[in-house]
RNA sequence: CGGGGCGUAGCGUAGCCCGGUAGCGCGCCUGCUUCGGGAGCAGGAGGUCGCUGGUUCAAAUCCAGUCGCCCCGACCA
């Protein structure tokens, strides 16, 4: 039955979409538990990618990495006040061990501010000790609710950044420093386009003085908090007694950041890209770049031919290509399945560039390259197919950011919308509204209670209109801040 | 936790009202023919019908209980 292959279309079911791609293109699978999910070799592919080149940029930002325990004191998560009120409610909890019941229970980290400022305390004794640049690379647990494959689960990889400073001036460039990262990470690497800026008392960290955030719009017009990046302030470092001998001879608490992402990056991955083919990966992060697909009739042709594809590849793999690392080619020459057949699942799994090699094509010398963002087909010569496969790939990088791009300016909206017209773009497709803020948060509340819309941040100075809003979507009043409102995940 | 739905082969399902040998599609295995956009034919493997109890000569089917999952609402990377 053919309609058992295909994938339920983005505009009739976009949840019931995203389920299927994630399990058809086997990134994950649920598992035995509620709510936790396993992470299958096509989808860890994509973070061990996503791991190395954030991991680099930490590095090359100063950073170093370490690991801390996956257990916390309960009396560690209880001496920062809105911390313990805002994690509280998610946190599993282990109260036995060895068989006996525990004297203080063990807090399954949701995130590791208490543990790992109360290891810089004992470290840290002057200024000279600073700043202490961390990030530890970890599973963190969420008792959430409900779950989503990669958007949302009880157990979920991701990288913590945590440092400490001497000022706060230091601490707030590095908050900033790690946002643009992501940034730069997320459109650079992933191709996916987002707005950064400052979270709302309601939507900020609990501990945090301020939170800056990446916002991804998804292609049911939802925005996706892809990551974000605390200014702690002196919370932390007063709650667990972190302080050191300034130049001048006196005690300072210490000024503390923490910035993080997660496997729900390769969510946001799925949800910018994808189609109804399935999905697409981003050459950068494609575990395999280039499929070849070697087409036969005859037992002669498939000899040579299978012979060709191998050769291919080894071609492909000599390209010395202007990034770094061999360009990544995988040979399907599997028997018993038609070339139709391959195409299909190939498009489903999201490697970019697809490479067909008949026995026309080989006696001709050349090779068939098909993107997969476009489908676009295009007869190379295979004295050149490493280079044009390497310039194809850089090309679909980049046109798979434009075209993100695209989408969210063309799902935005912008300068003086009605609070009734508001509604109906809530109500209908949904999208990214900028609008004025009077500064209250009774009126985004209200906001949110009405339309499930909520300010998923003040947008940095770039993202804000030409004309800034005068008054406040709610009530009128006049706005403090323009704000970029939207329905989020 | 409130509302709705569902548990039958790896996946999707029919059968249930009206009890009586568990069926179909996809996938899987073998063989032959195929192979430039999801192959065809033939043969084959695979099931404690979520679980427990009850009614009955007999339960996937009726009754009671229970567990699990999914979807919609309040919290969240």
């Amino acid at each position: 039955m053919a309609d058992d292959k295909k994938l339920t279309k983005r505009s009739e079911d976009f949840s019931a979409w995203y389920n299927e791609v994630v399990l058809k293109a086997e990134l994950a699978d649920y598992s035995p538990v509620r709510g936790c999910m396993v992470i299958r070799p096509r989808g860890y592919g994509i973070w061990e990618r996503m791991q190395h080149q954030l991991d680099t940029m930490f590095k090359e930002t100063g950073h170093e990495n370490a690991y801390f325990p996956l257990f916390i004191p309960e009396s560690f998560m209880k001496k920062e006040a809105e911390h313990v009120e805002g994690f509280a409610p998610e946190t599993a909890v282990v109260t036995h061990g060895g068989g006996k019941k525990l004297e203080e229970p063990l807090i399954v980290r949701p995130t590791s501010e208490t543990i790992i400022y109360a290891m810089y305390a004992k470290w840290v004794q002057s200024y000279r000790d600073l700043p202490i640049l961390i990030n530890q690379w970890a599973n963190v647990v969420r008792w959430e609710m409900r779950t989503r494959l990669f958007l949302r689960t009880l157990e979920f990889l991701w990288q913590e950044g945590h440092t400490a400073h001497a000022t706060h001036e230091e601490a707030g460039e590095e908050a900033r420093r790690m946002l643009g990262v992501y940034r730069d990470f997320m459109e650079g690497y992933m191709a996916m386009p987002v707005v950064t800026g400052v979270k709302t008392d309601a939507e900020r960290f609990a501990g945090a003085l301020q939170t800056y955030s990446c916002e991804a719009m998804m292609q049911d017009n939802k925005a996706l908090q892809s990551g974000t990046s605390h200014d702690l302030g002196q919370n932390f470092a007063k709650a667990f007694d972190l302080r050191f001998q300034t130049e001048a001879g006196g005690i300072e608490f210490a000024w503390n950041t923490s910035w993080g992402v997660s496997t729900r990056l390769i969510g946001g991955l799925v949800m910018t890209h994808g189609d109804d083919n399935g999905l697409r990966v981003p050459p950068l992060l494609a575990p395999i770049e280039i499929v070849i697909v070697p087409i036969w009739r005859s037992e002669e042709d498939k000899g040579r031919v299978k012979a060709a594809a191998h050769l291919i590849k080894e071609s492909l793999l000599s390209w010395e290509r202007r990034i770094p690392g061999r360009l990544r080619v995988h040979v399907d020459d599997r028997d018993g399945i038609k070339p139709g057949a391959k195409y299909f699942e190939w498009e489903l799994r999201g490697i970019p560039l697809r490479l067909e090699i008949g026995p026309r094509d080989l006696d001709q010398n050349q090779a068939i390259l098909v993107r997969r963002d476009t489908g676009v087909k295009r007869a190379v010569s295979l004295s050149s197919v490493g280079e044009d496969a390497a310039d194809l790939l850089h090309l679909i990088q980049e046109t798979m950011l434009i075209d993100a791009r695209e989408r969210r300016e063309h799902n935005s909206i912008r300068g003086g919308i009605t609070y009734a017209r508001f509604r109906e773009v809530m109500e209908g497709d949904g999208g990214f509204v900028y609008a004025g803020w009077c500064g209250d948060a009774k009126c985004e509340a209200a906001i949110k209670e009405e339309t499930k819309a909520t300010i998923r941040v003040l947008p940095d100075e770039e993202f804000r209109s030409a004309e800034p809003p005068k008054t406040c979507l709610k009530c009128g009043s006049a706005s403090i801040a323009e704000a970029l409102w939207a329905k989020a995940y």
